[in-house]
DNA sequence: GGAGGTATGTGACCAAAGTCACCAATCACG
DNA sequence: CGTGATTGGTGACTTTGGTCACATACCTCC
């Protein structure tokens, strides 16, 4: 894809952007690189400086937690016309990247140099904007993940994932695996809790393929924990 | 306290503000009020508009999130000198308070109205900084939340949250139940793991307060999970 | 110095979730 | 087709941590 396209389709996906007064845009147009990540490849390890503040124009990346060996927990997904929010706060704080990254399919990111950031963050009100409204809504997100981590069963969080997951007909193109990597939990345990929901005719499983019959019964899925009713009273 | 004795005292917390120029610091001086909250007294509950900015100039506020009933867990706490970096976000993205703040102590806070807090934001460079350092700061220890809380054990999180607590003679003043609070966890746990330790001598217990015996079995101590020496490798 | 509140100790039990060890489908591809 | 890799299913077991039910302590305050 030549160079003014991508500029095109990112200027497009992020509107945001558009408030920008002409010279700053100009400024971000002319510092602005695009990168490729082929499926499976790493934007970020653990530690890794930051030298850009980096949106995605096309694919998916995971960012995610990973322990000491073979568990891991998604922490947020990005997709294009999202932010890398961790970035952001690498770039302000100036520490390195606290968690991974990696492309879930092939990815096309914007990269925008540290320094053109910074430039950016002092000189243009509506790329305070723009940054710091992501950052806030990433910080509420982490909240309810630790809400969720801390006092939900993992079969609840497993019904959310799914409807978070599912496309326009209802269907989740992941393997057990990778649902339970996303929820920082194994394979096995997955695969429970979704045999009982197939069995209880909520979920159609094919291979790689989860398909929601019962969006209603997922959704208002409680485990037995839930005192969450009680809660607004 | 006299108010005149409160800005100075602001200030002098907050070494950061001194490199306001001298308009913006006065406008700052002019519009901050204070307030003061008794031990328990709530500064924030969960959904709350926030008019304004929060700094701690006496006191600890502890910033949690609560399940339904009974259960909490610690998200980061205020200390004098220290912003309540939530209210940050709720004011930059104009969303509500996601949490739950409660003082720990007697508690004197120092409130910037959010009229002029963003007045700064825009105006002044170094109030930018100032808030936006502690703002990635935030994030960076909310990952390590998520990990703590997703991949060790109650035990190896007690261990670090014993450290993490004690003062400079390596006593805890806290009650059992405070501490399973502060961990998402309950009494009983937490006083089956203190007891084993306290057998083992590496704490002592008494009413209220646990005194720290062998800093460095508590600081090594990892729960059978651990990996974590792998990790590395 | 007793009464009542607060804090702790503990045993018995239960449930959730991780581990281990397989086996059975399904698929990709030569 | 047939062979190997990937994916999913399942039973048996262990560990961790939460629940319940009490029994003490200890502390405060009349």
């Amino acid at each position: 894809m030549p160079n003014q396209a991508l500029i095109d389709r990112w200027i497009e996906l992020f509107p945001g952007l558009e408030n920008l007064d002409a010279e700053h845009l100009a400024t971000a147009r002319g510092a602005i690189r695009f990168a490729q990540l082929a499926s499976g490849g790493v934007a970020y390890h653990q530690g890794w400086e930051c030298p850009n503040y980096v949106m995605c124009i096309e694919g998916t990346t995971r960012v995610f937690k990973s322990s000491g060996l073979g568990r891991e927990i998604l922490i947020y997904k990005v997709g294009a016309g999202e932010t890398c929010v961790l970035t952001t706060s690498c770039l302000l704080v100036g520490g390195t990247f606290p968690a991974e990254s990696v492309a879930e399919t092939p990815a096309r990111l914007a990269c925008l140099p540290a320094k053109t950031f910074h430039n950016l963050m002092t000189d243009s009100p509506p790329f305070r904007q723009f940054v710091l409204d992501d950052y806030g809504h990433l910080l509420a997100s982490m909240i309810s993940l630790i809400d969720e981590v801390t006092f939900r069963g993992l079969d609840e969080r497993l019904a959310r994932r799914l409807l978070a997951e599912a496309d326009a007909e209802g269907t989740v193109t992941k393997t057990h695996q990778q649902l339970a990597l996303d929820l920082g939990s194994v394979r096995e345990v997955v695969s429970r809790y979704l045999g009982g929901w197939e069995r209880a005719g909520w979920i159609r499983t094919t291979r790689r393929k989860i398909e929601i019959l019962s969006k209603a019964d997922l959704a208002s899925y409680r485990g037995r924990t839930s005192t969450s009713g009680a809660l607004t009273e």
